[in-house]
DNA sequence: GAGCGACTAGAGCGATCGCTCCAATCGGGC
DNA sequence: GCCCGATTGGAGCGATCGCTCTAGTCGCTC
């Protein structure tokens, strides 16, 4: 794989986290990376659009690892979300409130203006809240309540990130965080539950 | 007031919404307006940041007024979150996925690159916040309660609101309405027994 | 070492950016 | 009717936008 290539996807999304994608000039990205104009052309024929849904793509990876990392097989979920959103929070605070999520801005900065850029941010979005899912199926919930969980956390998080970024204060994850521990806390409580009742 | 004036805030606020700071431009936002273009810069005279941030406030504004209309004093709260979170769902699907929250985009794009607009931004959240602060202190939760109930169903409804315009799917909203409204009834049945065993 | 893609390097294109400037027009107070 | 500040309307500024194009360099294959 080329070097040039991959810094500048890794330029690109380390712009796009902070600015977004309509403030992002090819020429900062570039710069950024180092790169010379023409390579970022060559590797990417079809221009800025191309080369967003790749760092897109590139980004939702990378923090998709981040949830396995967090919520691998056998750990506590409940403790697992808490230090998920305890570390988010310490990032945020320790990055000067620049490093939230990578791909919230530009989604809502594309959603309505195009396309594929709409869709590979919902693809990376869909990849975490399924890579959510398998773990708390894994740990005993059902396909349905594992779902309305995983979309909770999310939302919990990306809210509180706008939030945290906006007032620049992190403890507002850490109180999203809570709330989070304690939905998987109160979900996997009625799932027991529910099979002990069947007995 | 001035009718071009707030033309050009009304016009501003719905650009802002569907595509964000950086990507509308002035040109645009006086062709919607229908306003000239000398006006603009009769009115702001700081250009666009100053026209940008007064939208952020006037958006906020509107928001607020639709959390007291909910709220209000007397209504359940559980049945109030519940209403606000289904009403957002159907406005998110009713305009195709356009009207979520009037300022998040922005607020995301302007957090780490301008600190006037990063203000606005922060001071119309704390507005919402202080809002519903008030509606449940006044049904009787501790102001500590009160904040972090209120700072988790910002969460949630923003949060939803990014996952909802990416995926195009309004269900999200509510599902974050559902956890939403039991985090509420929790609260309150929290406080209802701290107050019983202090008798 | 000849040949050939892959990649680099940057000048510069037309379009659009936010914005300035000024003449024309409007409307209320004397 | 006259005046004057408020507002309108638009031409056009320098800068920057995303992108094209061409010439040149690099390293691998034969």
């Amino acid at each position: 794989m080329s070097d040039t290539r991959e810094r500048l996807i890794v330029a690109t999304a380390d712009l796009f986290r902070r600015q977004g994608y309509s403030a992002t000039a090819v020429k900062q990205i570039v710069e950024a990376a180092g790169a010379p104009f023409g390579s970022m052309y060559h590797f990417f024929p079809d221009g800025k659009v191309e080369l967003g849904a790749e760092t897109i793509r590139w980004s939702g990876a990378m923090y998709g690892q981040l949830i396995d990392l967090f919520y691998e097989t056998g750990a506590d979920p409940v403790e697992a979300t808490r230090q998920f959103f305890e570390g988010a929070a310490d990032t945020v605070r320790d990055t000067d409130y620049a490093d939230a999520c990578p791909i919230a801005t530009v989604a809502l900065e594309v959603a309505s203006t195009s396309e594929p850029l709409r869709r590979a941010t919902a693809e990376v979005f869909e990849s975490w809240l399924a890579a959510l899912d398998a773990h708390f199926v894994q740990a005993g919930l059902t396909k349905t309540q594992a779902r309305n969980l995983s979309v909770v956390l999310f939302s919990l998080l990306e809210g509180a990130f706008i939030l945290a970024r906006a007032t620049r204060d992190h403890t507002h994850v850490r109180t999203a965080g809570r709330a989070g521990a304690e939905a998987v806390r109160v979900a996997f409580e009625k799932r027991s539950a529910q099979l002990a009742a069947r007995r």
